[in-house]
DNA sequence: AAACTCGTAAACAAAA
DNA sequence: TTTTTGTTTACGAGTT
């Protein structure tokens, strides 16, 4: 989706444009200490290129402080230091950076350029035990994106939407003993973990990615063409690649528990885990067959490991042991359906590919430190030439 | 033009 | 009883 749409009427007043979104850049800013997010190099890149109104830029800005600090640097050490990139350009004139830092607040009320579905995910996935309850997802995007706090409270109405339609997402009962609070916690399906983190990229840079992505090529989103590709003409997918091989490697192996996962911690060498479609068809896999978004599950149907049908046999969600939930989930306690030969097969290589593609981002990440001075900042996607009125 | 995604609103039920 | 949570349906708008 485009960063800022499909807003109701009402809502335009508080959608101000491209100028705004790059408020993205607040939500990072929200979670470290101002000077440090005043005097990040990608701040002052936005500073330099804001004369130009680089929407993507920022938004590049923001995916990068909060993926990389926030996703991989979760941790308030962690966050507590200044970024790995923070050196990269050296320093800059004070000036050029409370400019920046100005800009960011000024921004504060711009909606983030995610998806519910996005937020929800990056919500689920910062929290240490990688499941929350509704309010602390609430919570964790109050924090992170502060537009929310002074929206109409419809958008917690959009976020319970989402997590009761987004296959995405997954209801685990609280664990016993935990009685306080209501409802369940929500985790994300680690089998759809790849296809978010897919949509993350796709969210912002969809016509980089279909531009350097060959039709044909594997699902990987490191293939070594399109990343020697990216390094001579554009950074911007790199640095998405970057973030995304962060979130990657902070869900790899022995990261994490999963508690929709009874084989925690997740293994990406699973199909699942590196079935990675280009198709944006399997972004957003919403289990309401009125959508006729089973068929958006083409390539995890074709696996054998994903029945395609909604999860919402009645309101039994997750813990549904009457429909056939083992059937759409292999990784159940319960479960006794094993994928096909072909899966199996296409587990040992999708491994490698991911070994491979761990390296790569690696690479991505060392590469970002050398090329981010060779910005192509006349270099747009089609949404963000879309002209900068408001839709509707 | 059709299918799709996404956001939003609303109604309703169940649980705390 | 009220509030919160979860589900479902419907619709509009933008995108592909």
């Amino acid at each position: 989706m485009g960063p800022i749409i499909g807003m109701s009427p009402d809502k335009k007043a508080e959608s101000p444009g491209v100028v705004e979104e790059r408020a993205c850049l607040r939500g990072v800013c929200g979670t470290l200490p101002e000077a440090e997010c005043a005097a990040s190099p990608l701040a002052t890149s936005l500073d330099r290129s804001s004369s130009s109104g680089d929407e993507e830029l920022t938004n590049l800005n923001w995916l990068h402080e909060n993926l990389l600090q926030n996703f991989t640097l979760g941790s308030p050490e962690a966050q507590s230091r200044p970024s790995p990139l923070f050196d990269i350009e050296g320093n800059h004139g004070a000036s050029v950076i409370s400019s920046a830092a100005a800009h960011a607040r000024e921004s504060v009320k711009s909606k983030p350029p995610f998806s519910f579905s996005l937020l929800i995910y990056m919500a689920i996935e910062q929290s240490p035990s990688k499941s929350l309850p509704v309010k602390d997802i609430y919570g964790w995007i109050l924090e992170h994106f502060p537009y929310f706090s002074s929206a109409p409270t419809g958008w917690k109405n959009s976020v319970r939407h989402n997590l009761s339609l987004n296959k995405c997402f997954r209801k685990v009962e609280r664990s016993l003993g935990k009685v306080n609070g209501k409802g369940s916690l929500w985790c994300v399906d680690p089998e759809y973990r790849p296809n978010l983190i897919q949509a993350l990229k796709k969210q912002h840079f969809p016509s980089a990615h279909s531009f350097c992505t060959p039709p044909a090529s594997p699902p990987s989103a490191f293939s070594p063409a399109r990343h020697l590709f990216l390094q001579g003409c554009s950074l911007k997918e790199s640095d998405i690649d970057a973030a995304t091989a962060m979130m990657l490697l902070n869900s790899a192996p022995g990261h994490h528990s999963d508690p929709c996962d009874p084989d925690s911690p997740i293994d990406l060498s699973r199909p699942h885990s590196v079935l990675v479609s280009s198709d944006p068809k399997q972004d957003h896999n919403y289990s309401s067959s009125s959508r006729s978004s089973s068929s958006s599950l083409s390539s995890l149907d074709e696996a054998g490991c994903d029945s395609g049908q909604g999860r919402r046999a009645g309101s039994e969600g997750f813990h549904s042991d009457e429909d056939s939930e083992e059937e759409r989930n292999p990784r159940l306690p319960s479960l006794t359906v094993k994928c096909p030969l072909p899966v199996k097969r296409a587990r040992h290589e999708s491994k490698l590919e991911l070994d491979e593609e761990l390296k790569e981002a690696a690479g991505s990440l060392l590469h970002l430190a050398g090329i981010r001075s060779g910005l192509d900042l006349s270099k747009r996607t089609a949404k963000s030439k879309k002209p900068e009125k408001h839709r509707k």
